[in-house]
Formats: structure tokens, C-alpha cells, sequence
DNA sequence: CACCATGTTCCTTG
DNA sequence: CCAAGGAACATGGT
């Protein structure tokens, strides 16, 4: 699910279901999942707390809190297999629900299979955050700065939360694609025009994202897949195509040929992750 | 069994 | 001291 995409149309989701609920109970199942605060300090500053907005910065869900004395905010990272999402009381839980917390007629429930998620009173690492993507401060300019002198890859330079906040792994590749540009490349090596193109491709393969995920209403019933369970879930009608996977046009396609030229698309390791473009079409 | 996975953070290496 | 690379975190899918 996460990346700025994802979580931006999560938070346009949840935001109209939760606005305006109090937190009447809390419920941790996994302590790991709200570090780097104890279960009941994370409890007690969430108990009796009503919500009045929802929020993104980079990849993090910002919920404002108020409670009868006092604001604070409770922030959220889905990780990699995060997901948030209501769901009637008294129904059965997910095997990996990781913090429940009780609503009114609902619970708010954050799930995350691998728990490298977190929900917490914990801001730190916002601090650390680059622009924005959509930004007027993002710019072809601000890039040039930032990367004079870097020798990294621009693919790996893409993925530093301090450079511009919000891209991760998937639409790296996918921007550098659209740019027509070399993910192996020395960032601070990529000309004026090209960081330019970076800038704008990476804008247009997030928006492309959002508008795309915006437009999918979630199903509150039960699965796209039909098995209702009372969840809710990005929903898909039966037998559709799935678009997510079809307007990524390089990656976790490796071997497969290029939409533009034909090429087989490569796959590299680049910092430890993988990263995939076509070698006729980016230089 | 081996390898891979949408992210972040910590540790080691140079 | 800093930059860069690699591993760790934990679970599931192929």
C-alpha cells in the first residue's frame, strides 16, 4: 500500500469516517507497533481524545487530536504492509490487527502484517523531511542545489526522504522512466534540463497515482474478490483489470518489454533495492 | 529451502 | 567527522 500516493488517498478516505469521533477505547496487540512509547502511555494519550483532522506529510498519516484540556497529534507509518480501515464492533479481527481503537458504532483498526508500521505520539521524524512533491519549493532549482556535487545514484537519491518526501522504491523507477533517464546516473551529474524533467516526472507519476486511486471507491461490504467479511478494502469489481499493476510501466517488470521501444526492461540492485528501467530508453 | 517484497533505522566500513 | 553500503526488523508469497 504505501507510498505518498497510497497514503494520500487513505488519508482522503479515512478523513471524512473519522473526523468527529472520540477514541473511547484503546486496544494494543502488538507494543512494538506504537514504540517508542509504552502501551500505556500511548493508551492514556489516546483515550478520550476526539479527532479533527486528518492529515499527510511524506508517507506519514497525521490525526489532530483534542481532548477536553489539551491538542496533540497521533502519527502514523504504514510500513510496507500497513493498512488502516474501519469496521463494525464484535466483528473478527485480522490475524496482524496491531492497534484497535474503539469509535462508536466501529473500530478503527491498524493492521500491519510485518510490523515496520507504527502509531505514535512521536513526531521526530518529521523533522528530517524534505519538500513536499507538490511544493512551489521543489523545483528544477532546488534539485540543482541539492545535488551539486553528488555522486550517488539519482535513483537511490530519489528514495532520501531529506531530498523530496513522499517517493519510495516503485515510483522511483517509474519517474526516471517518464524522464527518460538512467537511474544509475551520478545525481549531481544530471543537467539543468534533466533534473527538470526529474521534477516534473515525478509530480506527474504521483498526481497519475492519486487521481487513479481517488476515483476507487473503497467497498465497505466485503472483498473486490466477493468473500465479504466485512472489511473494507480498495475495491475492484470482479474480473476487472487490475490497473494498479498495469500503469506501472517498468516496475517488477524485468525481462518484459519496454511499452516504448521493446526492450527487455533490466533489473538492478541499487542500495539494497531493486530497481528496474530500460537501457535504450534512459540514459 | 531460497529468495524476494511498497520502508526506515542502525551499524559498519571506508 | 561524514558518506555510503549493508543488515536488521517480521511475515508471507513464489
Amino acid at each position: 500500500m504505501p507510498e505518498l500516493p497510497e497514503v494520500e488517498v487513505l488519508v482522503r478516505h479515512l478523513a471524512p469516517v473519522l473526523v468527529a469521533q472520540t477514541i473511547r477505547e484503546v486496544e494494543v496487540r502488538r507494543p512494538k507497533s506504537v514504540r517508542p512509547q509504552s502501551v500505556a502511555e500511548f493508551s492514556r494519550s489516546a483515550l478520550g481524545m476526539t479527532i479533527t483532522g486528518v492529515r499527510r506529510r511524506a508517507k506519514y498519516l497525521l490525526f489532530d487530536l483534542r481532548g477536553s484540556i489539551d491538542e496533540r497529534v497521533l502519527i502514523g507509518h504504514l510500513g510496507m504492509t500497513g493498512r488502516m480501515f474501519l469496521q463494525p464492533r464484535g466483528q473478527p479481527l485480522p490475524r496482524h490487527a496491531a492497534v484497535v481503537l474503539g469509535l462508536g458504532a466501529e473500530v478503527w483498526v491498524f493492521e500491519d502484517t510485518r510490523y515496520f508500521g507504527r502509531m505514535a505520539f512521536d513526531d521526530a521524524a518529521l523533522a528530517g523531511l524534505g519538500p513536499e512533491p507538490f511544493v512551489d519549493d521543489f523545483s528544477a532549482d532546488y534539485l540543482r542545489e541539492a545535488l551539486r556535487g553528488c555522486r550517488q545514484a539519482i535513483k537511490v537519491k530519489l528514495l532520501d526522504q531529506s531530498l523530496v518526501a513522499g517517493v519510495g522504491n516503485i515510483y522511483a523507477s517509474e519517474a526516471l522512466f517518464r524522464a527518460g533517464i538512467s537511474p544509475r546516473r551520478a545525481a549531481g551529474r544530471l543537467k539543468p534540463a534533466e533534473l527538470g524533467r526529474v521534477r516534473d516526472s515525478i509530480r506527474d507519476v504521483l498526481a497519475e497515482a492519486i487521481r487513479f486511486g481517488s476515483t476507487v471507491p473503497l467497498d465497505f461490504a466485503g472483498r473486490a474478490d466477493g468473500a465479504g467479511d466485512g472489511l473494507f478494502y480498495y475495491g475492484r469489481p470482479p474480473g476487472a483489470p487490475d490497473y494498479y499493476t498495469e500503469r506501472l510501466l517498468v516496475y517488477d517488470r524485468a525481462g518484459r518489454p519496454c511499452v516504448r521501444c521493446g526492450t527487455a526492461i533490466r533489473k538492478v540492485v541499487q542500495a539494497n533495492r531493486s530497481t528496474y528501467f530500460c537501457t535504450q530508453c534512459q540514459r
